[in-house]
RNA sequence: GGGGGGGUUCCCGAGUGGUCAAAGGGAACAGACUGUAAAUCUGUCGGCAAUAGCCUACGGAGGUUCAAAUCCUCCCCCCCCCA
């Protein structure tokens, strides 16, 4: 398959701009490489969106070099300003620290942190408690405004706006680049696009204060086929973590893809070898199903774990296909007593489901022949679920063509 | 500090006293068509209520008015120019 780091990343469509290619595959052929990626405590769980850079990770620690999570405890209470067009909201400390937990957590799933495979830091750690003129007289005079000023990064918010915290933002994070490289020998710093001008800085950085030569490796920003944002559902984002968004819906984001984002995905988010990608590359029209399935149950097992992905597979056979076992299909519970009499509300089951937000939703749904009870399509708002109705021991709702819930009589 | 321009529903953006739950676009959801895909066409798109209607919403707090997103006062935030 591939002997080296650089050719796989590229193969894999992770690489979109290398500081020094030919000098980046030297030092990675010559010694274990210490690369780092920054990620951001905005919330206590990280989405897809961050998905990219952990593969980026564990490809790195697959070829044996050792990766490095930075959570930017520190900067987060900064706010980076690339590719944002507005000022991001700041984060109270106790929050932050949560939210650490949290990715920390999480990333952990992915990379082996431990002995000498792998660190996790918080950049926190080494900015927090740094006094504001030492820093500047340590660290600011090897900034210029004048560079500061022409990067991209600052350039695009300078109509809208960029307040002097934001700007701060890339001598923080080169200044972490910096550290990292000092205590811990770290040469290589990996992040999306619009993190190069952040990681160039961090570069010129390390060599003045360190005399060390470092390297930096940006990956595409990826919009889906239709140009929406990676990872954004009706619901907003999909989450990594399960109590955000559940192992099925992680597994129906990726079987739902767009065909044209197929191979992209695959070769990007799993970590099937090339020949078996290859392979799946191949389907056409409608067989690509299979090779959106197969995308799919190798991200959710990645994530969730080979129970998890198993779970959703099942469900998704047993509603998509015909397998019978609606197990692990989504569902809640529900006394029996609930459907006796005149029975429960359809608009109440459907909003206490999740399926709808509210009751005028739900309206709105079946007036446009959208929700099925059992099988059948229900045009009566005012439509009650009665035991006659239980199939099973259970009852099955379902709206539009893929939104599935099962009621359990308990 | 002075002058000017702004803050509208998920996003962009119209709206300057009633006809405004608010044009238009995007996103999203649903129907038809399909392959749990795309494209296309159609519909929906604050909450509660069977209808009538009621409530919440146009940066915040007050006020004028029968009636305010629209007028007045104060406050907060953003942008631009000058100092």
């Amino acid at each position: 398959m591939f002997d080296n780091f650089v050719d796989e990343m590229k193969w894999r469509g992770f690489f979109e701009q290398c500081t020094d290619e030919e000098g980046l595959r030297k030092l990675l052929a010559e010694e274990k490489v210490t690369g780092y990626i920054g990620f951001d405590p905005t919330a206590d769980s990280l989405h897809v969106g961050s998905l990219l850079p952990i593969m980026g990770l564990v490809h790195l620690q697959k070829y044996g070099h050792r990766p490095v999570g930075i959570v930017g405890g520190a900067t987060a209470m900064v706010g980076d300003p690339s590719g944002k067009s507005e000022l991001r909201q700041m984060l109270t400390l106790e929050k932050i620290e949560e939210n650490l937990d949290g990715i920390r957590q999480q990333l952990s799933h992915h990379i082996d942190f431990g002995e000498d495979a792998g660190l996790m830091l918080n950049n926190a750690d080494w900015l927090k408690d740094y006094g504001y003129i030492e820093f500047l007289r340590d660290v600011g005079r090897f900034f210029s405004v004048n560079q500061m000023l022409s990067r991209d990064s600052v350039k695009s918010r300078m109509v809208k706006g960029l307040s002097f915290i934001e700007f701060n933002y890339m001598i923080l994070q080169a200044y972490d680049f910096m550290v990292l490289n000092r205590d811990h020998g770290c040469r290589l710093q990996m992040g999306g696009n619009d993190q190069w001008g952040n990681i160039c800085s961090g570069i010129d950085l390390c060599r003045r204060f360190n005399q060390s030569r470092v390297f930096g490796l940006t990956f595409p920003l990826l919009t889906t086929a239709t140009g929406a944002k990676m990872g954004k559902t009706a619901d907003g984002a999909v989450w990594l973590d399960p109590a955000r968004t559940s192992p099925y819906d992680f597994y129906q984001y990726w079987v739902n893809v767009d065909d044209r984002d197929v191979s992209r995905f695959l070769r990007l988010y799993t970590l099937l070898g090339r020949q078996e990608i290859e392979e799946l590359e191949k389907m056409q029209g409608a067989d690509i199903r299979e090779a959106k399935k197969a995308l799919a149950r190798e991200v959710t097992s990645q994530v969730h774990g080979q129970e998890e992905a198993d779970k959703a597979v099942q469900a998704a056979a047993a509603l998509f296909s015909d397998s019978a076992d609606t197990s692990s299909v989504p569902s809640s519970q529900r006394p029996a007593a609930d459907f006796e009499g005149d029975g429960l509300s359809l608009l109440e089951a459907l909003v206490d489901s999740g399926l709808m937000k509210s009751k005028g939703e739900a309206r709105r749904m079946i007036r446009q022949n959208a929700v099925r009870v059992e099988g059948e399509l229900i045009s009566e708002e005012m439509f009650s679920i009665t035991s006659d109705l239980i199939a099973d021991g259970k009852v099955a709702l379902q709206v539009g063509k893929r939104r599935h819930h099962h009621i359990r009589i308990s």
